[in-house]
DNA sequence: CCAAAAGTGTTATCGATACACCCATGT
DNA sequence: ACATGGGTGTATCGATAACACTTTTGG
């Protein structure tokens, strides 16, 4: 029995939540769009496979990632039986991921495009049950948002109260109050650590910038105004 | 690679939370105690092994499940390289696990002895890495109880909201106020459906009995007063 | 000056907590 | 009568939501 891992590697980029996505170049699935993964080698832990592979894909090391499910269903693979151990990874900045490097493509893909419930369930976009993993890792990080300080993930070491915001507003798709999210954060003693410094990048007034606090569990949690969709 | 699943069967047991262990009869590990579980057979999905193996130990079919996660450091079995998806499972009234098949028999035993951090973190108990994953299961429940209606899940088809709150005192290991509990989970539209029957089982002032309602999410959650330690 | 983003203050309201209190049964 | 658990009422407190308002930059 084949055990792999696939990866649900999330970024923001221009104002959208974003997935990396390959385009695979043969058979089955051929020029369908696929989550990055491959299989586990035999002396490694589950997690380094899956941090190997993302280092592969995007050159990047030591982003956050966590595991997401195991998804081993008879026939989700055509050719044998597969167990895939699906991780959930996190980036600031999106690295450009030219072409790649056979008839395999790397690409940023705005999730809603293969999410949106007004698509059919059926793999015509997504291969294999990539649409149900991608479902659930985008469920996973918009839930975790609330509870923990997973949203410093999606921004750079230093970040403004601002930019930390609109993650927020960009994952869950919803508009928040500026001025009580602000109060809110920088209320949560620990959970943001000022550097002192100041930016203007952004515009407007100058803001502080802050860097992830010790604590990485927000209790009262920020609750999201309603569910997203799909 | 070899595929299991390992299944963390939790019950209220004389007012406290226990799980079914094994006893294992051969090496390695031999006299510890190790979660049930087995091989996932070719045809079968990794949700239908689990049911497979519960309904193998305990005859009980049909109670709460859920996958947990995967456990596949390279060594935590000495034999093989196996991969094992963890399974979380309830069940309301244990079924009493006379001794077993062979040389491994089955017992209820509470999850306290197993986890109190006082011991010592090495395998003295448990088999493999099955403590981590006794653990990781206790602290879904615990997690789950606040924003789900999970802990009906230990409960028949019909109880009282004091038969609910003791579930919760025993799994969160606290004092909830009895008032203020009925308040709560009486007032959540859909969580509870009465069933117009009474009952005097307890003791005490007649009861109403309740069913689990068709919206099992909890919002806003019953939060526990201090989280558990281990 | 104006637009844009950063922050602070204030108030209404909701939910949780901590009780006092009454109800209906078994012994 | 009294113990036991079921259930309602109510005041207090803390957190959120809505929004008025001031601050500081760039164009």
């Amino acid at each position: 029995m084949a055990v792999t891992v696939d990866i649900v590697l999330l970024t923001i980029r221009d104002d959208s939540l974003a997935a990396l996505l390959i385009r695979r170049g043969g058979e089955p699935f051929k020029g369908c769009y696929a989550l990055p993964g491959g299989f586990v080698q035999p002396d490694e832990t589950l997690a380094a496979a899956a941090a190997r592979e993302l280092e592969e894909e995007t050159g990047a090391r030591g982003m956050h990632l966590e595991q997401l499910g195991t998804y081993g269903d008879p026939g989700r693979d055509p050719r044998m039986r597969v167990v895939s151990v699906a991780y959930l990874a996190l980036i600031p900045n999106p690295p450009e991921v030219t072409g790649g490097s056979d008839a395999e493509s790397a690409e940023w893909s705005p999730v809603a495009t293969f999410l949106d419930s007004t698509l059919p369930d059926a793999p015509s976009l997504l291969a294999f049950d990539h649409r149900q993993i991608l479902r659930d890792g985008v469920e996973r990080a918009r839930g975790k948002l609330e509870y923990s300080g997973l949203a410093t993930a999606f921004c750079g070491s230093e970040f403004t109260v601002g930019e930390l915001r609109r993650v927020y507003e960009i994952v869950w798709g919803v508009d928040l109050d500026a001025r009580n999210f602000h109060r809110k954060v920088t209320g949560t003693l620990g959970f943001l650590e000022p550097t002192g410094e100041m930016t203007t990048r952004g515009g407007g007034r100058p803001a502080q910038l802050f860097r992830r606090g010790a604590t990485q569990t927000l209790n009262p949690p920020i609750l999201r105004p309603s569910p997203t969709v799909f």
